[in-house]
This record gives C-alpha cells, structure tokens and sequence, in this order.
RNA sequence: UCCUCCUUAGCUCAGUUGGUUAGAGCACAUGACUGUUAAUCAUGGGGUCCCUGGUUCAAGCCCAGGAGGGGGAGCCA
C-alpha cells in the first residue's frame, strides 16, 4: 500500500508493509523514529521502532536517503503532529545511502544546488511536489480536451519543413559530424542523408495540427518541442512541452474563449486535487518571501493567486488599444521604460509587465497585433495593417500562450510566404488544405512548463521540467 | 548572444588594509537522553579557498585570461 492511502486508514493493528525512502531518522536511548516517504504525497508516514525489536546493526544502516520495507502494524500515534504510524517489526534495507555521502540532508537546498543533482531532486519535498502538480495538469489537459469533443493528434518531432519560422531548430541527421558527403557546390548532401533531405526537430506542431483540424475538426496535440535558441532565462527551455488545440470554423473570440476557458480549467484542477502540494508550496514560497524587501513581496498567497485566476475574466484589448495605455502611463511620459513605446513596436517584457502586473493586475489577452511582428498565417484584419494574434499574458511570466486565427484565403497566404521568404515548395502541403475545402479555423500553442510555473508558484522554469535542457546543459 | 553578480568544508555562508595554523551554522561520526517531529545536549573529524598565469618578501583577498553558476535583456511558449 502506498503512503498516501495509509494514511487516510484507520489503525486497527492491521499488519502493513511500507516501501519507501528514508528521510529522517531520530534516535533516543528506547525508541527511534524513522520518517518515510515513498512520493506517493507530500506527507511522510512515520515508523516507530521499540526497543529490542530491529538489530543494532539493520537499524544503523537506516540513514537518510536509504531505501527500507518496513513491515509493522498501523497505529494511532502517541505523539503530536500525525494521526497514524507504524509500529515497526522488521525492516529490511533494499539499498543503503552513505550519510558521508548522499547530498540530500534533512535542511533547506538552495534551488541551484539542487539542479546540479537533478538525478536526485525528485527526493525532496518541493520537487516531488511539483512533479505531482505537473502530473495532474498533464491529465487535466487531456481530460479537457476529451470532454470537449477533441481528438489528440500525434504530430511529428522530426520535421522536414524549416519554414515556421518559430526560432533556430536542432539538426537531425545521420550522416559523420567529420567528412559528411558534398554535393557539386561543396556543401554538406543532404540526399545522402537518412530521409534524403535536411531534417530538424519540430519546433511546433501547429502546421501539422492545422492539417488534423482540417479533417477531425478539433484536435490538439501535446508532445515536447525544441528551439536550439540560445535563450539564458527563467522561462526558456530548449526542450519544452507544449498543448497545440486547432480547430476548424473557430474565429479569433472562439479561440480566446477557449484559450480563457482551458486555463480557468486547469488552475482549478490542480486547486481541487492536488491542495496538498500547492499547500506544501505555498508554505516555501511564504519562507522565501520573508527573506525578500517588503515592496517585492507578493501581496496574495499563492492559493488566492490561483483562485483570483479561476474567479476573474482576462482583459481583452487590443495591441492598438494596449499602445494607447502604454503611452498614456506614467511610466512612459517619465521616461522610465528602456525601450520606447510606439504603434508598430513588438512589445517589450516591460511593457508586457507594466500592462499586465501595474495597470491591469490580471491576466491579459491582447490581439490584433501589426502584422509585420507576427507569423505569416495569421489572417489578415480588414484594415491591411493587423493580424487576427492573440497572446495571453499572465503575472511573473509573461506569454504563456501565443495563437491567432489562420489564414484560410490562399492567395492572401501565398502573398505572405513570399513576403517573408518562405518558398512554397517547402509547404506545398499546408497549402493545399486552402486550395481544399478551406475553413476559418484557429489555434494556440500554451508552454506547459510556464503553466506548471504559474500553478507551482516557482520562479526558474528549469524546476518545473525533471531534467531541464538549456543551453550549455544535457546532463542527466 | 549582451549586461551584471557570484564561485571558501557535504550544504548555506563569514573572512577586516594583502600578513602566522582559514572560521560559523547546519550535516556527518561518537556519546548522553522513555515518544521524537529538520529532536535536544556534549565531544570530534572534515579544506586543491573554481582553474591557469601574473604582481608581491607574502595572495582566499590585487591583476589578466578561462570554466561553471545565478539574475536581467533579446528570441519565444
């Protein structure tokens, strides 16, 4: 039985056998105390050994980070601060961890230490945690999209199109890093390559997702994604996970109503069955705000954080109407943003902040953004100057969904490869499916690890992947 | 990639103006203690001061280069 369950029992001397890792251990001169935890909950159960019952020897090889069967019986514990316990019997050590040298010890690791053992991390309370909290919204993704009439489609990670223009790409390839073949002009022959021509890892399902919407109607996918950007920052990865809905005959307010909808859903998921653990990471993030100035504090816990998310409508505006608000702030007229504040600019993470954390203290959708800034299928406003975009911005993370309706008119969309260069040939294929039974259609693309940011209430994106892919970085 | 800060014991950090044998808390080991909650108390062991080179009678401290890490920016999800 699991830690989790056995706890909700009630201790009747019933024999249990617990399977688990040791994190604490405290000795007196007649009883010792082993506190164990199999991640099955934050909650760790406790083992009570009498005297006379467990060897010296067996007892001595029960450290932290040891890995114990302990088989007992469940009861009502004598002590303060749990309800149950095990009254151990025999214990049997499946695996050993030197105190001398396991890093993990029972006190506070700095985040940074803990990310130089991420083989290790998933030990401790915070990132056991988070992985549960990831779990949960993982599922909820899936049980969202089902409920609703969506099908799940597995794009490809191998792509052969270098044509979405999402940022620099990873190189698949089979042929020697040293002497690959040449073709006439010198350069490296990539028909000579595994799948005979140049191939990458996706950088994004959508193209191919626009291609399942255009036959099932409403699909999403949700699969890793990776950008060979030599991004530094708390929401970068380059191997990331990312929920792709696309769905035929939606116009941009259906997408934003979904988008809303979608993360309303998952916050309150989380909220109502993982209470534990966002409880548990309330508490830290509570420690290490008390460590900060009292203007950087937050003023909401991270549960009332969460709530006001679910409780609250998102601000919908604009780029046009967000550039007005922009130039009419105090910020802006005192000259305090770095970069200025103009129609026709790509917004800024100041200006983002500033519209989202001063002015409008929720998450915020903005859309219709100058078409110059945004990807070529978006569709095109009336107006020649706009795309129908729309990018939802949250607090402490900025984008954390990016999206538009497409353009479904093919010669408008043939316009705009050419505009920006992409040869047609290379998507002869998502053009088709306007030269076929062409439909409004749209969609989004939400980073799940800034999700999973947002809902743990954790700072550096590289805390919410188990093991984090960034420039510099692939150990483990 | 740019800007900025950091690197001293297993961990978190202190280390004065460059000056003898580099410190603290926690962890760990040993002992004490009839029920603890990251137990408590006592004692003890533990150092390539990130690396390379330089300045100096003398470098953890100053200078140059490099490596690793944090934060911010850009790119985006």
């Amino acid at each position: 039985m699991q830690i989790k369950e056995l706890l909700q029992q009630q201790p009747a001397e019933q024999e249990v056998i617990v399977k688990a890792w040791v994190r604490t251990k405290r000795v007196s001169s007649s009883v010792a105390f082993i506190a164990l935890n199999d991640g099955s909950t934050i909650h760790n159960i406790q083992a009570v050994v009498e005297e006379n019952t467990v060897s010296e020897d067996v007892l001595k090889l029960v450290t932290t980070g040891s890995c114990v069967a302990v088989t007992g019986k469940l009861i009502a514990s004598q002590g303060q601060g749990q309800a149950v316990e095990v009254k151990v019997k025999s214990i049997e050590v499946y695996g050993t961890a030197d105190p001398e040298k396991y890093p993990l010890q029972p006190k506070k690791h700095s985040l940074e230490f803990l990310r130089e053992i991420a083989h290790l991390r998933p030990r401790t309370n915070t990132f056991s945690a988070i992985l549960r909290v990831r779990h949960a919204l993982a599922f909820a993704i899936h049980k969202y999209f089902n409920d609703n009439g969506f099908f799940y489609l597995h794009t490809p990670i191998i792509t052969g199109s270098d044509a979405e223009g999402a940022g620099e790409m990873f190189r698949v390839t089979t042929l020697p890093a040293i002497n690959p073949p040449l073709n006439e002009e010198g350069k490296v022959d990539y028909k000579e390559d595994f799948f005979g021509k140049e191939t990458n890892l996706t950088v994004s399902g959508q193209l191919e997702g626009e291609l399942g919407a255009m036959a099932l109607s409403k699909i999403y996918t949700f699969g890793p994604t990776f950008r060979a950007e030599n991004s530094n920052t708390t929401r970068h990865l380059a191997e990331f996970w990312m929920i792709e809905p696309e769905v035929a005959f939606y116009e941009l307010i259906d997408n934003m109503n979904l988008a809303e909808d979608f993360i309303k859903y998952l916050v309150k998921y989380a909220l109502e069955n993982c209470g534990d653990d966002i409880a548990f990471l309330e508490k830290r993030l509570l420690d290490e705000e008390k460590t900060k100035k009292k203007e950087e504090q937050s003023e909401m816990s991270l549960t009332e954080k969460l709530k006001f998310v679910v409780e609250n409508t998102f601000e919908r505006l604009t780029y046009t109407e967000a550039i007005e608000i922009l130039l009419n702030s105090k910020a802006h007229k005192q000259n305090k943003f770095n970069y200025p504040v103009q129609w026709g600019i790509d917004l800024q993470s100041e200006h983002e902040r500033y519209l989202v954390e001063k002015h409008f203290k929720k998450p915020v959708i903005l859309t219709n953004y100058p078409k110059e800034i945004k990807a070529f299928y978006m569709k095109q406003d009336e107006d020649g100057k706009t795309v129908r975009a729309m990018d939802v911005l949250f607090p402490g993370i900025g984008e954390i969904i990016g999206g538009s309706q497409r353009e479904d008119n093919l010669e408008k969309l043939i316009q705009r490869t050419k505009e920006v260069g992409i040869p047609e040939e290379s998507i002869w294929w998502y053009l088709e499916t306007r030269k076929f039974g062409s439909a409004p259609h749209a969609g989004f693309g939400l980073g799940f690890e800034r999700l999973v940011l947002f809902v743990t209430g954790m700072s550096n994106i590289r805390d919410v992947i188990p093991f984090p892919r960034t420039p510099k970085s692939a150990e483990f």
